[in-house]
DNA sequence: CTGTATCCATGTGGATACTG
DNA sequence: CAGTATCCACATGGATACAG
């Protein structure tokens, strides 16, 4: 007997979520999507120059982050080479933060969906609050 | 007696939360972060007119989704004004759906990004593999 | 054909406490 | 100062069944 319509239908899933999760577009959405990663990233990109910032700089300039999710996202941009991790071995011990030029032009690639956000998104929310009237009434 | 710690944490946590959930870039990257929207409006986009696609087109083309979250998306999408649906009334019914001037111009601002991906993603997997091998060693 | 409804697995992120 | 460890709540999304 020939596949059935499930088996057809989970092996065209199958190849396409393989698709999907080597697509490097996919990838770098699943990266920024991630909450904090954009604000790491504009926070060490606050100015023009490399600049480096402290673990208690981030953590303050950024209000909202605990200290998980802030180590959390220095590892993983770090691992991407996104970020470089300096330890100087001071007591108490100082560690700072630094973009990486893939990590400053990634800020850049961000600030194209920052664009169109300001320039756009009171659009959507016009949408957005006409088409709930419309359901409302 | 004054504040304490954690109170004063709380309100700047409080704020903060305010200030991101109103942000306009967190809420495209919110948006685009939803799994399938980008897929959708990379479909609906694949020529240069404002082609228009049938449910059962979207669902083919984009051959992970499921129902559920395919309408969901085009629900959503409908509601921000970056698509219009369209009933047509023959049995059975056909809807069509196709992007707006607003839902192009998202679809170009998302290109940015995946160029940003096809350029670069390849140099931060290879910096991710060599951090593991690091680490494994 | 084009959905809706329900249940459930998973991942992400937050709170809290502890450490070198 | 700069983390680590544990537990837990919530949102997203998938599977399946049903309907206009």
């Amino acid at each position: 007997m020939a596949k059935t319509a499930a088996q057809r239908r989970a092996e065209a899933k199958a190849r396409y979520d393989a698709f999907l999760s080597v697509c490097p577009s996919r990838q770098l959405l699943h990266m920024i999507s991630s909450k904090w990663v954009t604000l790491v990233l504009c926070a060490l990109a606050t100015c023009d120059e490399p600049k480096e910032m402290r673990y208690s700089e981030l953590a303050r300039v950024i209000a909202g982050v605990s200290q998980k999710m802030l180590t959390q996202t220095l590892r993983s941009l770090e691992r991407d080479g996104l970020l470089t991790r300096t330890v100087t071995p001071t007591v108490p011990v100082t560690v700072t933060y630094q973009l990486t030029p893939l990590g400053r032009s990634l800020h850049v690639a961000v600030r194209g969906i920052k664009s169109w956000a300001e320039a756009h998104m009171d659009e959507v929310q016009a949408n957005r609050s006409s088409a709930d009237d419309n359901k409302g009434a």
